[in-house]
DNA sequence: GATGTCATGTAATAAGTTACATGATTTG
DNA sequence: CAAATCATGTAACTTATTACATGACATC
């Protein structure tokens, strides 16, 4: 039930589903995604609720928008959310299950392969975050502590994924030299 | 759809559903879990498709057990899949969803008393993977590199979870500092 | 004239959670 | 004798993905 209460978040300013969406794709992207298909019913089911409402509004280009507001009733839903303890659900990694399960192929070098792309696609996304914290902090003077409230709390969202993808990256060197010291003492397979 | 591959990976020896639902309680709970009521159908669909088969066995204890072996199909299926290249979804960190808009309640006590929360609750799960690493370096000599081809990919996952925590637990310490200083510096709310 | 972006939605399917139902054996 | 563990499952519901459908306007 939480994309209710991100949704519910990211109205802070009336918005219509596309946007919200182009958000998950932007901001937001290291810890939450939706598919449109996904974020037009449960729009729906939070004005039903009473939450949201809605007016329809002209587009500069394309069919006209549907615009969201948040209601009273979907700010006190908002606050009771945030006030409620942090929200930790189990993890899902599936590509923690493949390497777990990887010794089965009996071959390093598979393993191998598989930890560089790991590796190529967490820097990516790393470095990523990285250049929109560096953007930020060319445009404010007095970077961090300078930011307003507000913005102190999407920054340190933005650094909870730098942190992560930084251990995740570092994890991934450890691992691949472990995985070279290992064949190079033990002569694993391919000899002829 | 990773749940069938998991559950594949984790029958390298045939087991129970029950016995598949404490592997994700143990090992495995740093990236995975599934609820019995979830892993019971897919065992029943996994062996409509040819992946497993079954038998059932008294038990010690407690009723009949159903106990579940891979088939040379499902061998070829995990293989497919391990080497399909690492399954990267995007991240739900609805905790992450909260704290982004949690300066709306202008209320900075609130984001302390929950980052506060989420460290305790980072730094017990590192902990208790910490236990987890020692008492495998103890039973084994010349710990990691002593390890075998199996057991090196099963431990490179629980490194992953260490390293990752050990990240959360840092970035929640770095934010509380400097929820800190903001407040020394700029003065914040509760002045008489 | 093809491709991309803007914009909304529905339908079918898959995945995951919560609640319900049962009953034996073990441990305190 | 109460509570926990062993062990299997079904049913109802919620959440998420994939596929389908439409159509205007903009850019190359």
């Amino acid at each position: 039930m939480s994309l209710d209460h991100i949704l519910l978040g990211m109205l802070r300013e009336p918005a219509a589903g596309y946007d919200l969406k182009k958000e998950f794709e932007g901001t937001g992207a290291h810890f939450w995604s939706a598919h449109l298909s996904q974020i037009y019913p449960t729009l729906g089911r939070m004005e039903e609720r009473g939450w949201l409402d809605s007016r329809t509004e002209p587009s500069d280009r394309g069919p006209d928008r549907r615009v969201y507001r948040r209601t009273e009733a979907g700010e006190r839903e908002l606050a009771r959310w945030l006030r409620a303890g942090p929200e930790l659900d189990p993890p899902r990694l599936a590509y923690l299950g493949q390497l777990f399960h990887m010794g089965e192929l009996e071959d390093l070098d598979a393993t191998e392969a598989f930890l560089r792309e790991l590796r190529g696609a967490f820097e990516a996304r790393r470095s990523a975050l990285e250049s929109v914290e560096w953007a930020w902090s060319e445009s404010c003077p007095d970077f961090p502590d300078g930011l307003s409230d507000e913005d102190f709390h999407a920054h340190a969202t933005l650094r909870a994924g730098l942190r992560v993808l930084g251990a995740r990256v570092a994890w991934c060197d450890e691992t691949l030299e472990r995985l070279d010291r290992r064949r190079r003492t033990h002569d694993h397979g391919d000899e002829r």
